[in-house]
DNA sequence: CCAACAATGTGATAACTGTCACACAATCGT
DNA sequence: ACGATTGTGTGACAGTTATCACATTGTTGG
């Protein structure tokens, strides 16, 4: 894979990621090639914007006919880094927590998660499965550090949220993806995204109440 | 409030959700008055944008001085439309679904639960509150239309998404919250909006794979 | 082998979004 | 009363992202 230029707009990446996924949805047996037109119908995205987006990477299709599905599934995972398994813990085991600790799309994309962490003395040691129990948050610097962790996903409350990061950034994590409802703050070598649950159903909201008054 | 224009960036509104939310964690005693500076340094967004952001639905200000905490969150809750209470249903009671059921945001802010459903038997009739207890999905229909509900969150697997969407509208549903990982096609008179997990961890091991190679 | 066709890749253009500088209004101290 | 100070509101500008048209390239049928 080549990258031509460094400045890839995030909206690509995010409908990149919709393009794999449905890539992977769809039998390859029965559409073993695909354009951009029946493509960008499934995703809800015009035709050009996909073959946009592809092109900041490279040329994967061929013209008169269009792209080969499971190369450009492959392409697509390789671009994204989600080619290989990244190690991944959970901290917070709450209802979320354990819905991503349930959630088959780790298995079967590109992350592993190998530990899980909670500050209720009752829920700790209980199994989550084979390999995995659930540790103290106290134990997080330690355990990132030694099992080479490099995402790490917070679902605890917003109290909690700023001194897990803390740890997690201390035991050496690469990246942060934030579920609980407030800002935390990293160094700039640290990867965070916020995924704001509040923050979508305001954004509900106000589309609702703009038909309603328009 | 007045609209001065129709053409309001998404990422403003994202941001005012971020500003409400920020403000409403704030002590008023403490702070009655707030400038643009010192919230943009707890939301991570620069005083400029902030004031532009504002300036898209009035004036919220005094000059020299700044925001009255109290009054700009009633200000911007009257924008994004969550000073009141929109009826809203959860549909599949897995993990993420109880996460959202059990999710004190709700409470506190412009969403009231009012239904619940899934399509699991034994899951069928449990409470979850005293008002509310767990419908199969066959009610859908009827429920929302009686209870006037205008928001559905659509937590169940990807399989079923697409026909819970339908039922959603049949019954006269406004808008739709989707977490399952799929694209559902809603008319246009629908408000949809995708909450995609998996595409915000692909963008997470986009990010730190550019960071590796670069 | 060549013409008709199909669908990609991309430069040019338009639309959108964020940044910046500064005019302006309110307050405070003397 | 008034100059100094503070922090908002906004027009102009810069940067970014999406759209469009079409040149390009591979395929297929006669």
């Amino acid at each position: 894979m080549k990258t031509k230029d460094n400045k890839i707009p995030e909206a690509t990446i995010k409908r990149l990621s919709t393009y794999v996924n449905y890539l992977g949805r769809l039998g390859t047996d029965s559409n073993p090639v695909i354009s951009s037109e029946i493509l960008g119908e499934s995703c809800q995205v015009s035709p050009a914007q996909i073959r946009k987006d592809l092109s900041y990477f490279g040329e994967f299709g061929v013209r008169g006919v269009g792209y080969d599905t499971k190369k450009l599934e492959a392409e697509i995972k390789d671009i994204l880094g989600i080619n290989h398994s990244w190690p991944t813990t959970v901290i917070g085991v709450g209802k979320l927590g354990q819905a991503l600790l349930n959630f088959d799309f780790f298995r079967n994309h590109g992350f592993r998660i190998i530990a899980a962490f909670d500050s209720d003395p009752g829920k700790i040691g209980a199994r989550i499965t084979d390999e995995i129990s659930i540790l103290p948050t106290g134990d997080i610097e330690k355990t990132v550090n030694e099992k080479q962790i490099s995402i790490g996903i917070i679902t605890t409350p917003a109290d909690w949220a700023q001194d897990v990061a803390d740890r997690l950034i201390a035991g050496g994590i690469k990246g942060i993806l934030n579920f609980a409802p407030i800002k935390v703050k990293v160094p700039d070598s640290i990867i965070l995204r916020n995924v704001s649950i509040t923050s979508e159903l305001d954004n509900l909201a106000y589309l609702l109440t703009q038909k309603k008054r328009q």
